[in-house]
RNA sequence: GCGCCCGUAGCUCAGCUGGAUAGAGCAGCGCCCUUCUAAGGCGUUGGUCGAAGGUUCAAAUCCCUCCGGGCGUGCCA
């Protein structure tokens, strides 16, 4: 891939010395890169106007042209020398990251409890960014932090001895769960012993009583089962599913590196680490090790899970996929990390993203104000499927389609915006299949796959690369140039939107080749035209791949 | 009170390491299938970039102050 910004760069300082390579700006309004010169005025007591004109004819480049316009230095990129550089390089070999170890921790499932809606963007975006990272070259390693300790889960089995049972269990799993769940929270409000029995079953758990385990650990694997069925559906991979309960244990290890550094205190009965004192001007409230009574926080099961990952898996970068409302929490874990001394506290990164809510009311499993994530997907591939029904009837597996584009409408829509950003999820939006959605893509793929089939594949030989400098199939080359710098850019924004909206520019680019050149023109021109088709084709089921959606070939 | 995030077209959002006329999609209106998948394409309507200052040759973009919304702020996670 050639690089035109250095080659400009290079090209422009023999002439203006006093350019620097952030001059160089991509800008596609008047041209492909320019050099602003008003800058320059100043030292050169000339007016941008004169130093852009007598520039443009000094500078010499192979294959870009120059020309100066309002004080700007522009420069346009031999059409032909840009789709043959295209052409020569290959899809997905860009590995920058090889050698690179990543943990992400997503999704985080919490025992008992159904996914809903709210689940989505963590699971989603950490997915997302686990194939991204695998895609550039780096080990990934999937992380779920099961939430699977706690005093709640005290009350599940509470719950369970008073309305449920066994049997009722085997049949109805998950869904008993989460109604004892409710019913528990609803009864407690007026029923003050059912909170202290949730109490003696949650000191149970942690004693490790034979029964009261037992029963935990049947819970937990009804969830994982459930779950991984929806990660199936989603294409989510994990490759840990160590949770909280996990490192109950290893809090005491922590609380001894702690003392060594003289970080821990005693406030109020409990332990802390002060946050607000070491004098970089940074004021946090102290981070919260262990309760009054003994019991260990979640700060201090992070920790725990923290140096149990940097031991385990020697990483680079630590990613924590969790909702901006705990910014906090993440920014005291590392700073705790940093006080202790640890180099690699700087290598931890929370990767947040914005609140969830339907309708404008917030959710809450405890109240039962949830949207169910399969409910929505069964909407979504129910009306995939009558799409299908009335479009394209023949089609053999149309099941199997209708799963594929149902479920990569809800994923693309809950990747296609900035991560940052609230999310109000509207179902109309999760359910749109047209304009820039993830079936438009889906569909813009088969529609690559349909013509190449008719014409029995893409030609071996070499294409004529001029063909290929209309504006319709040129604006197409161009996204597809750039395309393995976006998918880098996502890893290093950890964004995965970057690379939805871009699957989406060169859809509309491509379509609008597809209705002003016709392919199946025969001659050299069909030829090339098929090549650029089936280089849209491997690029949109690369990049489709990367946001978890599946490429269909026909729809 | 303090801290973090958000505020761009009726709606959902790009653009934010400053650059040349602020871009899409949805919704609305009007076109294009006897030629490769119309889940598509083309045209059109729609904007004091929350407000006021400041820095700059140049501000949606950087700084300050306000306003509006969300989240958090010691014994939940």
């Amino acid at each position: 891939m050639v690089d035109y910004r250095s080659k400009i760069y290079e090209a422009v300082k023999a002439v203006l010395p006093s350019v620097e390579k952030d001059d160089v700006t991509a800008a596609d309004a008047f041209c492909d890169y320019c050099v602003p010169c008003f800058k320059l005025a100043k030292v050169m007591r000339k007016s941008p106007a004169v130093i852009a004109q007598e520039a443009a004819s000094a500078v010499k480049l192979d294959g870009v042209g120059v020309s100066a316009l309002n004080g700007y230095l522009n420069f346009t990129v031999d059409r032909e020398a840009l789709v043959k550089d295209t052409f020569e390089s290959k899809l997905g070999e860009y590995k920058p990251l090889n050698g690179k170890t990543v943990c992400i921790d997503y999704s985080s499932v919490n025992i008992a409890k159904p996914f809903h809606i709210g689940h989505l963007m963590t699971t989603v975006i950490g997915g997302s960014l686990y194939k991204i990272y695998r895609a550039l070259g780096a080990t990934a390693v999937g992380i779920n932090h099961l939430g699977d300790f706690g005093t709640q889960f005290g009350g599940l089995i509470s719950a369970f001895r008073r309305w449920g049972s066994e049997k009722e269990l085997e049949e109805r799993g998950l869904d008993l769960l989460l109604e004892l769940y409710v019913r528990y929270n609803k009864e407690a409000e007026t029923d003050a012993a059912l909170a202290d029995e949730a109490r003696s079953w949650s000191n149970k758990i942690e004693s490790g009583d034979k029964y009261a385990v037992g029963l935990f650990d049947k819970f937990k694997a009804i969830t994982i089962e459930q779950a991984k069925k929806v990660y199936l559906r989603l294409n989510i991979e994990f490759d840990s599913y160590l949770g909280e309960s996990f490192y109950v244990d290893k809090v005491s290890a922590v609380e001894k590196k702690l003392k060594a550094k003289d970080l821990l205190k005693i406030s109020d009965g409990a332990e802390i680490v002060e946050l607000d004192g070491d004098g970089d001007g940074e004021k946090m409230p102290p981070a919260l090790i262990r309760r009054s009574d003994g019991a260990s926080l979640y700060i201090a099961r992070d920790l725990a899970a923290a140096y149990y990952r940097h031991d385990t898996y020697a990483f680079d970068k630590c990613l924590y996929v969790v909702a901006s409302h705990q910014a906090l929490h993440f920014k005291q874990l590392f700073k705790v990390l940093e006080l202790m001394g640890e180099p690699w506290a700087s290598d931890m990164v929370h990767v947040s993203y914005g609140m969830v809510s339907v309708d404008g009311m917030g959710l809450s499993t405890r109240h039962g104000n949830v949207l169910f994530l399969n409910d929505v997907l069964s909407a979504a591939v129910e009306k995939a499927q009558s799409i299908i029904e009335e479009r394209n009837p023949t089609l053999e597996n149309k099941a199997e389609v209708a799963e594929s584009v149902g479920v990569g409408a809800v994923v693309f829509d809950a990747l296609y915006d900035g991560r940052l950003k609230d999310k109000n999820f509207s179902l109309a939006d999760a359910l749109n299949f047209d304009g820039e959605t993830g079936p438009y893509v889906q569909y813009t793929h088969a529609r690559c796959v349909s013509v190449l089939s008719k014409a029995g594949g893409a030609p071996k030989k070499k294409i004529d690369y001029s063909v290929l400098t209309d504006d319709a199939a040129y604006e197409t080359v161009k996204l597809l140039n750039t395309f393995d710098e976006a998918v880098y850019s996502a890893a290093v924004k950890y964004e995965p939107s970057i690379i939805s909206r871009r699957l989406v520019k060169i859809c509309q680019a491509f379509n609008r080749f597809y209705n002003a050149d016709r392919i199946m023109c025969g001659g050299a021109e069909q030829d090339a035209r098929l090549a650029l088709t089936a280089r849209v084709e491997a690029a949109l089921e690369y990049g489709l791949s990367l946001v978890l959606l599946d490429a269909p070939e026909r729809m």
